[in-house]
RNA sequence: GGGCCCGUGGUCUAGUGGCUAUGAUACCGCCUUGACGAGGCGGGGGUCCUGGGUUCAAAUCCCAGCGGGCCCACCA
């Protein structure tokens, strides 16, 4: 028999990618259709539109585009929209930057479309390589942009609704201030970096003894917010003081002594001042003794008169005025050098400032019990970071800060009445700019009409936190939002640095407005490192780009890649290497087919050989297995189980000892029909098993060979052969091929030259007739 | 300070009590070029982080430590 293939291309082509994204394009498998019942919800992390995008997020994406073709193989109708996230500092900054302005002295509007115009340039690069992934989703009927009116829209009525319910409501307490960004952020904002410190040891007076009270700190520029010296109940040192004044150098007011378990003996000198307030200790202190704080640091980011002499200075200016003076006045007695932690804004990397502002806070605090309910419900891959979410629950301990003093963000809906301070809020469902509508409505208070409309915008998370309500359509579509939130299946896939944020915001906002948990299924993906194990960073030259390595690789050599290199939930280290290695499959699979291609469609045998049986017996092991995995989302398993066994078993060992008979060469046509059956069977199965994660190759193959229409549009594979026989002969089946070829080896015979005096073990003489021809054993 | 995860040849990885520790990748040698810009055969390369314990038997279970990563927390 000729060998005259099927298919003629000698080798798998990553051009041939593009083609088939033209293909699906036109095609609409991939889309969401309202007849199916089984509705599968993906609420894809709407990405930050950057200048590149990281090759992590495009893993991570391509991760959940597997997930996406599972789903759909198992017969659900996937909603898998692609959106973009563009409200927040990161744009406001970078416009900064670009243009060289500051945001305070530009006109608003003018701002805004600036904002907008370098968000669109990207939103187009990022968008170029989801779809040169191979990314499955929807980027037109169901593509969402978070600053898009009708997402806005959407923000504020969550924002009225929450209003009306009491959940959010104004008042004047500490904050997270970003001198940087002019703006209160809220805790899970803050991050810490150690930074070199000084620690000062200051003499204060006690009043009622006329002694010195050494006090350590390394904040002096808030002598003037101190309100109270603590010490540990039980350290000696101290005992005779409880109770007593001590006197607070330069400003000379005096404050109370008093024993609590915060001061530390063991750190600096064990006495303690509290000021408002240099850290969240302070606060807590201040709240629990109910003490008067004092503004010492203004949101201008300098002392305030309550500071006397040092007013106009930033806190930094300020602390070296002071320690000079205090060093005049002889009344540092020790500075030491130390390591300490200091909090900074995640955004822009910038000390924070505790500072009591006036700001709107949404409750959470009460939300607590119910978000860990939320937690223990979620099915979670991997299991482990449940734990994750429950720590950052449980740290919650006050109200969630929303109103932020920025410009490009969804704006809070409010005028307030300048007169009585009543609080308007916007009545119909648009999207609407209080800063640029006059209201003209009378108060219903005091009927007056003069009103003050609210500039700030809200917290970024106020919008991303509502994902899954905008893109199942809730308040916009009834019978869509009961069919896809109601009564879908809905996932979460997410990093997970953003636990404490985008996950738990999306639990407590969806909780709060509609009183149910958010998803069912949480997927964690880990974070991208490069071969070393180590952050991609500009400053270590180790930075990867998505759409170079897809340029020379093809989106399949990188998804083949993830595949086999990324356990579920870890992390990965990505190296070119790896994914060229991860290419020679794809160049193995492609050849496989070729060779099959060669072969009669067989659909139907009416008898198999018992080598036959034996590798449906295995395939139908592996799917099962692969079955399984995929239904835990544990594709890194799948793929190298799929790996190991198309090229370990099935390739080097079913198709060596299958070619004589496949080409009738010493054999009959039913001899042969069974084979052929076979080896279409078991490809097809496995292009079918691979589809998810090598959504290209395996589709070219498909059409090319089996169908007019896409891979995409089949289910999963049901059982390929009734009994499976023959499991235990595997190994010892690749145990004699490799033997006789070395033998062959060893006395210089070529493979396809006969040889004399090997046995066929017992247990393999039911392959006899196959096993004689392949070695030509005589 | 608390919690979580991880530690297997240069690199990545399988293996959760039982043959001489799996496979990939990279490297070296030989052979082959009739599905294979590839394939076959072979080679070097491992204190399975360390130490102790349980057991007839430990990479695997337990304890302690070391190293790496992450998260939380008030060290002024």
């Amino acid at each position: 028999m000729e060998f005259n293939p099927g298919i003629e291309e000698k080798r798998w082509k990553p051009e041939f990618e593009e083609e088939l994204i033209e293909k699906w394009s036109n095609e609409s498998w991939w889309k969401l259709d309202l007849k199916n019942k089984k509705i599968f919800v993906i609420d894809t992390p709407p990405p930050y539109p950057a200048p590149f995008w990281h090759i992590g997020a495009a893993i991570s994406y391509s991760m959940q585009d597997m997930i996406a073709r599972i789903k759909r193989m198992q017969g659900y109708t996937v909603l898998y929209p692609i959106g973009m996230d563009r409200n927040g500092i990161p744009i406001e900054m970078y416009v900064e930057k670009y243009e060289n302005l500051d945001m305070w002295s530009t006109p608003r509007e003018e701002f805004e479309r600036l904002c907008k115009q370098h968000l669109d340039k990207w939103t187009t690069n990022t968008i170029n390589i989801m779809k040169r992934l191979g990314l499955s989703g929807d980027y037109t009927e169901h593509y969402y942009e978070t600053d898009s009116p009708s997402y806005r829209a959407l923000t504020q009525k969550t924002f009225k609704i929450l209003w009306e319910k009491g959940l959010i409501y104004e008042a004047e307490r500490p904050n997270n201030w970003c001198p940087h960004c002019n703006t209160t952020i809220a805790d899970a904002e803050v991050e810490y970096k150690e930074k070199q410190g000084e620690i000062y040891h200051i003499k204060f007076k006690v009043r009622e003894t006329g002694k010195d009270l050494i006090i350590a700190t390394t904040r002096p520029e808030l002598l003037a917010g101190c309100k109270l010296v603590i010490v540990h109940p039980e350290d000696e040192r101290y005992k005779e003081l409880h109770g007593m004044h001590a006197v607070v150098p330069i400003y000379n007011t005096e404050v109370e002594i008093r024993p609590h378990r915060e001061a530390d003996p063991e750190f600096g000198t064990g006495a303690v001042m509290i000021c408002s307030y240099g850290d969240s200790s302070d606060v807590r202190i201040f709240r629990e003794q109910g003490l008067e704080p004092v503004k010492v640091i203004g949101t201008d980011n300098k002392l305030t008169e309550a500071a006397g002499k040092y007013k106009g200075l930033t806190p930094e200016e300020a602390r070296r005025e002071i320690v000079k003076d205090l060093e005049e006045q002889g009344l540092i007695v020790k500075r030491e050098q130390l390591t300490q932690k200091i909090p900074i804004h995640d955004k822009c990397r910038t000390r924070i400032e505790i500072i009591p502002m006036r700001e709107y806070y949404l409750k959470q605090v009460d939300f607590k019990d119910q978000l860990l309910e939320y937690a223990s419900q979620i099915l979670w891959h991997p299991e482990r970071y449940r734990q994750h979410l429950e720590n950052w629950i449980n740290s919650v301990t006050i109200d969630w800060p929303i109103s932020r003093r920025r410009y490009y963000g969804t704006e809070i809906p409010i005028w307030k009445c300048k007169k009585c301070g009543y609080i308007h809020i916007y009545e119909k469902d648009d999207y609407v700019k209080p800063w640029k509508q006059e209201l003209k409505e009378k108060c219903p208070k005091c009927g007056s009409t003069d009103w003050e409309p609210e500039w700030r915008t809200l917290d970024t998370w106020m919008d991303s936190s509502i994902t899954i309500l905008y893109i199942t359509k809730w308040l916009r579509d009834k019978e869509f939002f009961e069919k896809c939130f109601l009564n879908g299946e809905k996932l979460r896939p997410q990093g997970y640095e953003i636990i404490r944020t985008w996950l738990y915001y999306s639990l407590l906002r969806v909780g709060q407005l509609i009183g149910k948990r958010a998803f069912d299924h949480v997927f964690i993906n880990g974070m991208g490192l490069d071969a070393k194990g180590r952050k991609m960073s500009k400053s270590l030259g180790n930075v990867l780009y998505p759409e170079e390595l897809i340029e020379k690789y093809g989106a399949d050599s990188l998804r083949m890649w993830i595949g086999l290199e990324c356990g579920i939930g870890e992390n990965y280290n990505i190296s070119e290497e790896k994914i060229r290695g991860a290419q020679k499959f794809l160049v193995k699979l492609w050849n496989i087919a070729r060779f099959i291609s060669a072969f009669p469609l067989t659909d139907k045998v009416e008898e198999l050989e018992e080598l036959d049986k034996w590798i449906l017996g295995e395939l139908e092991e592996l799917r099962k297995r692969v079955l399984k995995n995929y239904e835990e989302f544990d594709f890194h398993k799948a793929a190298l189980d799929l790996r190991s066994f198309t090229w370990n078993i099935f390739a080097s060992h079913y198709l060596e000892l299958v070619k004589r008979r496949a080409r009738m060469d010493g054999f009959n046509e039913k001899e042969a029909r069974s084979a052929w059956y076979t080896l279409h069977k078991t490809l097809k199965t496995l292009l079918l098993l691979l589809a998810p994660i090598v959504p290209f190759i395996t589709d070219k193959i498909w059409r090319q060979l089996y169908s007019k229409e896409s891979i995409h549009k089949e289910p999963f594979p049901e059982s390929v052969i009734e009994t499976v026989t023959h499991r235990d002969i595997t190994e010892k089946i690749t145990e004699f091929n490799s033997r006789v070829w070395n033998t062959k080896k060893e006395k210089g015979i070529k493979f396809y030259e006969p040889i004399q005096g090997i046995e066929i073990p017992e247990e393999l003489r039911i392959f006899e007739k196959d096993i004689r021809a392949t070695h030509r054993l005589e």
